[in-house]
DNA sequence: ATAGTTTCTTGACGTTCGTCAAGAATATTG
DNA sequence: CAATATTCTTGACGAACGTCAAGAAACTAT
């Protein structure tokens, strides 16, 4: 889709970031101004709301990240982005990603396919949020998302279930006892 | 943004369609295949689970218009969309608009900033699924979206926040006598 | 105006959930 | 291996929600 010399020019503004176990990769009241791609590593994507946290995605190799709100609006991220492992990811910021859309139509482009993947993951997510119950949601998540179960800590998949940690062991035990 | 030209050639696409009350714009097993931007009147996007409506969104006049999901997809439509009034909207075939795309480039960026847009929508209305109560979800709309509590049923907005009809009638009774 | 339809409210009751607290299980570190 | 920290489970209890049913209120249409 791309030529080679618009891979090259992409690959060009790429940065590969290092982090460890509890970094911050983005902080609340920050302007995200980049997005990136997980190299190595899990990261979590929350927020806090009266000293709970609310985990809104998580993200493994090869995935797409960023605050993209913050990213497109320009406003203060409410969320934090934090690393859950050691690992690595790769970073573009706005500034050379606008450049790139304004020099070569295709790039662009692809930023509209982006666009178009994240609305359609987060549509999902709405989508199932409003008509799931919860122990729908965790069947869901056993049959297409099993590797978050084996690492990530439960009681931040039940926050992204929109559940108490509590809640969460007892729909667990529920579902395998009978 | 765009030139004559361009615009010229997007308008020729676009075509005026009239619906009265109740019409179903969008049955459920179709393909979306067009997108479009209400005229008059007001519309829904909903499903049916177990029997009960779960709306998703409202739309009103110059409000985008489409099952997005389906239509990026290509996967059957699990909504329905309804018009609640009479009314008319603009609208634009896959067809026609992926050709606009491929033959102007800032149409195909427009068509970027169109999912971005969508995506922060979105993206919005989940984080607040996240982190609000009900009753703070209400409230939020009476302060951003007065309009939509004078001109469509409570019930549908009770789905629309997510809970029952009889609940949201009690929550409105907690607000209103204290 | 009146009859019929739709929408909203209220009460009763059972279920699920959140919170707090305690302890068990698991993982991490020295 | 022992000590500590983290995560998970369980019980008790109260709050919020869903459902069913009945009636009130508002809206439509003739």
């Amino acid at each position: 889709m791309l030529s080679d010399e618009e891979w090259f020019q992409m690959q060009q503004c790429f940065e590969l970031f290092k982090f460890k176990k509890g970094d911050i990769l983005l902080d609340t009241n920050a302007i995200c101004n980049f997005i990136g791609f997980v190299d190595i590593g899990i990261i979590r994507f929350f927020e806090i709301k009266d000293g709970n946290e609310k985990v809104t995605a998580f993200w493994f190799p090869d995935d797409f990240l960023s605050n993209y709100r913050s990213f497109l609006s320009g406003t203060k991220s409410t969320h934090y982005i934090e690393a859950l492992s050691d690992g690595s990811y790769w970073r573009l910021s706005k500034e050379d990603l606008w450049r790139l859309f304004d020099d070569y139509p295709k790039i662009d482009r692809l930023g509209r396919k982006m666009a178009e993947y994240l609305y359609l993951i987060v549509a999902e997510r709405l989508d199932n949020l409003l008509k799931q119950s919860p122990e729908e949601r965790y069947k869901s998540l056993i049959n297409n998302n099993s590797r978050l179960l084996q690492q990530v800590p439960q009681y931040m998949i039940a926050s992204y279930l929109g559940v108490s940690a509590e809640t969460l062991s007892r729909i667990r035990k529920r579902i395998y006892t009978k």
